[in-house]
Formats: structure tokens, sequence, C-alpha cells
DNA sequence: ACTTTATGTTACTGTTTAGTAACATATCTT
DNA sequence: AAGATATGTTACTAAACAGTAACATAAAGT
């Protein structure tokens, strides 16, 4: 579970689930992902990159003078496996018990 | 979305997600999780429980001198409906490719 | 009423994080 | 080779965050 700490801490920022979102259709050259960004500057949008690949959300593959980024989705296949699903269950029980009840309760 | 972004923050830090698999089982006392968390002072203890509260992930039932904390699953299973979800089905996706590649191979 | 217990509030400190600017490197085009 | 393009690196600043201490309130037990 800790070695999916830094992932957690790299989807904390809206900026970064942004990019991540953008990744999700096609991978993209760190200039893209600034023409898409246009309200922060490539230096800032490199920064979130590489908290993005320390995290393992993003791996890099260079090509001449550019530099494609790939989203993967393992890191958070493996946060919904282990930590959200069983929070997930218990939503479902809490629904099913409130279902029941309503029905249950007399006019 | 952007509703969901305190939640996100409350995650990114694991002794609050320490709390949150506290609270699953039962409802707890701030005591009674101060006494499950000693490495932390009873301030750090209310003041991440008080984020925790903001991002709705815990609810409180006062008692008398005791306050109640109570988990919320429903912003956690929000997360998973909006944002994670498309990852996991691209997750799937990706494997049965793989899965199909490997098979189609010739030897 | 007095003491103990349980929680709430305010102020302060050190650390981490987000963001930018300036400069550097490497590749492509002509 | 020279200029343009794409990315990488270092240093710095401002804001946010984690944690603690000191003090305050409020309910329970005797």
């Amino acid at each position: 579970m800790d070695k999916l700490d830094p992932v957690f801490k790299a989807l904390a920022d809206p900026t970064r689930r942004q990019i991540l979102d953008h990744l999700r259709g096609q991978p993209l050259t760190t200039g893209d992902i600034c023409d898409l960004i246009p309200e922060l500057s490539r230096c800032g949008v490199m920064k979130h990159l590489e908290i993005l690949v320390d995290a393992r959300l993003v791996f890099v593959r260079r090509e001449g003078r550019m530099r494609w980024n790939y989203l993967n989705p393992v890191p958070i296949q493996q946060i919904h496996d282990r930590w959200i699903s069983p929070y997930v269950a218990m939503h479902a029980r809490n629904l099913l018990r409130l279902k029941q009840a309503v029905e249950d309760k007399p006019d």
C-alpha cells in the first residue's frame, strides 16, 4: 500500500488529473500538453509530468527531440483493487440495507 | 468533478487513509482514533478529521461530551464512478489486446 | 461545587509543493 | 554551419500543509 502513496499524491492535483485525462485518448508530446494547458508555463507542465512519471502513471518514449508521454493505467487499477473496492462494497451494503428498511416499513 | 477535488486531496495523506480504514469497521470517538494513532498528537488527529469532514468523507454525531466519527463512503464511490472507472476500463482493454496478441502469435 | 475527561480553538513553526525565470542541451531544417 | 524547435536543469519565491503547544469549553462522576 505504501508503494501507492506517490500515486495518491500525484492524483491530488487537478492539473495532473487533467493531464492524465488528456493522455487517456492518445500519447502526447510535452509540447502538446503545454498547448492544452495554456494557463500554465512549460516548466510547470514538466514538473507535473515528472511527478506523474515518478508515480508510474506516465511513461516516456523519446523520439528524436520529441518526448512522447504515455498513460499507464496500472497504478490506478491497483488503487482501485487494493483500496477503493472495500469502500464501494460498503456503500453497496448500505444502499441495500436502506432499500430493505424502506420496503419493510409498514404504512 | 471540481466538487471531488477536496476528496482527492484528503485521500492524498496516508494518516487520513489510515483513519478512514479504522472507521470502515465501526464509528469511533476522537479519543479512540488518538489511541489508534499514538505517533500523532491529539491536535494532529483533529486537524486530519477536520479535513475529512470538509471532504464529506466523515460525518460527526455528538453524544454528550463524546464526538462519534462516522465514515461516509459516498464520495469514494463518486470518485470511483466519475473518475477511476474509465481508467479501469482502459486497463481491461489493454489486457485483452495483449492476451489476443499473444494468442494470435504464430510459433 | 470540584475534579476529571473529552473535545474545541488559536497561534506558531518547519516542511513540502506549485510555479516561474534563466540558462543549457540536443535535434531538425535549410 | 546557423537558426529554429523541443526538451532538460537549476535556483528561487510564494503559498499550502502537517504538526505542536497552550489555552478554552463543556459534560460526567463524586
